[in-house]
DNA sequence: CCACTACATGAGCATATGCTCAAAATGCTT
DNA sequence: AAGCATTTTGAGCATATGCTCATGTAGTGG
């Protein structure tokens, strides 16, 4: 056995973390013998480890693709035509579903970015794309640029609630442009005069000629994300939902066959909607029994031609 | 709690095994609830993530550059003036530095290969090159061509010894080209026989064509692989050592300042041997205290310019 | 149909892991 | 420099993990 080595004197906390894991997932060490070979207590080399798992310094990849969600993501592609599907393993019933697809969804997001060509990436908000970013490799990619398609003001005035764009950026060196907007402006009038402003019309036309679009869905029902985080009041929903709201983009909520709605919330949506689209890509993250209506709607519309989602929430698009 | 899932009747066993990991790690369960969750015993769901392990169906990637790697990659680069370096983590003194590089040597080559351009992948043998090959994730490659750069018939007759390409080929969907040839020939003529077949003729063409080689490295001592393999005898490397041998590539053998021998082996060596790269780039995959002396030789003839290793050994190539 | 090999299974157990708690260290404010 | 809050540390312990071994089960060749 080796001597015990005293700790690198230049070893940030993080580095300590990594190498720790290093050891143990890929070494494939006890924590017992890694403490001892580091120099520390074995509870000390526990927490480093952990450490490293939770603050995403070690990632856990799957590289066989299950057969049961190869088929699903056959059967959706042909079922509606999208370009790009990924279905990840259930983490069971009672689990988070966030927590299964984040990885797939930044797989394939870091495939897009590892295009060599320049390219324009929109990106919405949310939860799930949030955790999602969070996984991606730190890459470089200065060629590329990313855009908003929505205001990081939120309604309480305080900047960016789920960062999506600036978390993305820091990881990937890339472009960014954010919207400095509120997501909703006070009323259509005042909307209209932000994007009146230069440097919104600007990035707002990047934003519609993103190549490849990455959102995530919002379920309209007691729980939808737009009325928790405060964006729209319970009244102003209601009515949406009597108007046949189904579920919601970036904040723009669409009816049951993917249009649109002209009304209420919508008049004073401030950022970039997602149109139908053609040569382009807009690849929705969602999963979770509430967004199968949403899912649907908007995969009927054909807002949208891609899916990141997990195997019940396929099951659900495929059953019927 | 859910109720005990029948296993799906259509899985493949690696399904199983790849579902049990995925819990397991991404999911962080235990292996009494995957168990519960899959209708099996705990001994099967613990035996089904290891053999999800040691298959390779789940990945371990570190996401954090340890400072003390990065800043030899850094020192490599200048003092040599590389293309590509990476310094795997080391996993301690006692471990085989293949199980290090392996992991870091895949990624790499996964980088090369993810190039939209076609490109022509040139590689040699060895056992670590093997092991890489066995981490690398399944792409489609198909505009890409790989290509060997050293027969495939060993000298008891067996094809494939250590069959790198093929199994990249496997893993990668890409073109390949194999040399169905003993490393050695008996003699010259017998070699210049070989090479006088048309096929071959083109395929050593193509090899010549590489715009990036991955190689093994071998020392030249008593644990010399290419004397361990069979392929020399006792009496032969022994006249190579004392014509000044230092190391060998593709079974090719140089001396102290990078230069092949005119000589011995050498002369009856009937693959392609590697040159000073200029546009193109030659990554040696190599680590341990052994191959230090072999590797230095190649750094400093320019045989390569491109390093994946581990700590120890980069530290050594810096020492001095 | 039987004997044989090779591999899969579950019980039992030694060991590894991760959680809780109290003590110690660190940093920040006054 | 003292006091307070926050974080870090290691001990102890309950639980999870993985190994060994005895037994079972399928597949193969006589």
């Amino acid at each position: 056995m080796n001597l015990p080595k005293q700790t690198d004197p230049d070893a940030t906390p993080l580095d300590e973390a990594a190498r720790a894991a290093w050891l143990y997932y890929v070494g494939g060490k006890t924590q017992d013998q890694i403490a001892r070979e580091l120099g520390m207590s074995r509870q000390r080399a526990q927490r480093l480890v952990s450490r490293a798992v939770s603050e995403g310094l070690i990632h856990f990849r799957l590289e066989h693709g299950l057969s049961s969600c190869l088929a699903m993501e056959a059967a959706l592609t042909r079922r509606y035509g999208l370009k790009v599907v990924r279905v990840a393993p259930s983490l069971g019933a009672g689990t988070d579903p966030t927590k299964s697809i984040a990885p797939i969804a930044a797989v394939e997001m870091e495939r897009v970015l590892a295009s060599p060509e320049p390219i324009v990436m929109a990106v919405g908000t949310g939860r799930t794309l949030r955790a999602a970013v969070e996984q991606i490799k730190t890459m470089q990619c200065e060629r590329h640029q990313l855009v908003s398609l929505i205001g990081n003001i939120s309604p309480d005035g305080s900047a960016s609630f789920y960062d999506v764009i600036m978390r993305l950026a820091d990881r990937v060196h890339a472009a960014h442009y954010p919207m400095p907007l509120p997501v909703f402006a006070g009323s259509p009038r005042e909307r209209d005069m932000f994007h009146a402003l230069d440097p919104m019309r600007r990035t707002m036309e990047l934003a519609r000629s993103a190549n490849v679009t990455f959102v995530g869905v919002g379920q309209i029902d007691d729980t939808a994300p737009i009325r928790l985080d405060g964006f729209i009041t319970q009244v102003e929903l209601e009515a949406m939902r009597n108007a046949g709201a189904a579920g919601e983009i970036v904040g723009w909520i669409y009816d049951e066959s993917g249009r649109y709605l002209n009304f209420g919330s919508n008049l004073r949506n401030a950022g970039v909607r997602v149109l139908p689209p053609e040569e382009n890509t807009v690849v929705a993250v969602a999963a979770g029994e509430k967004k199968v209506p949403a899912l649907r709607a908007a995969l009927s519309g054909n807002l949208i031609n891609g899916l990141v989602t997990d195997e019940p929430t396929a099951q659900a698009l495929l059953d019927r």
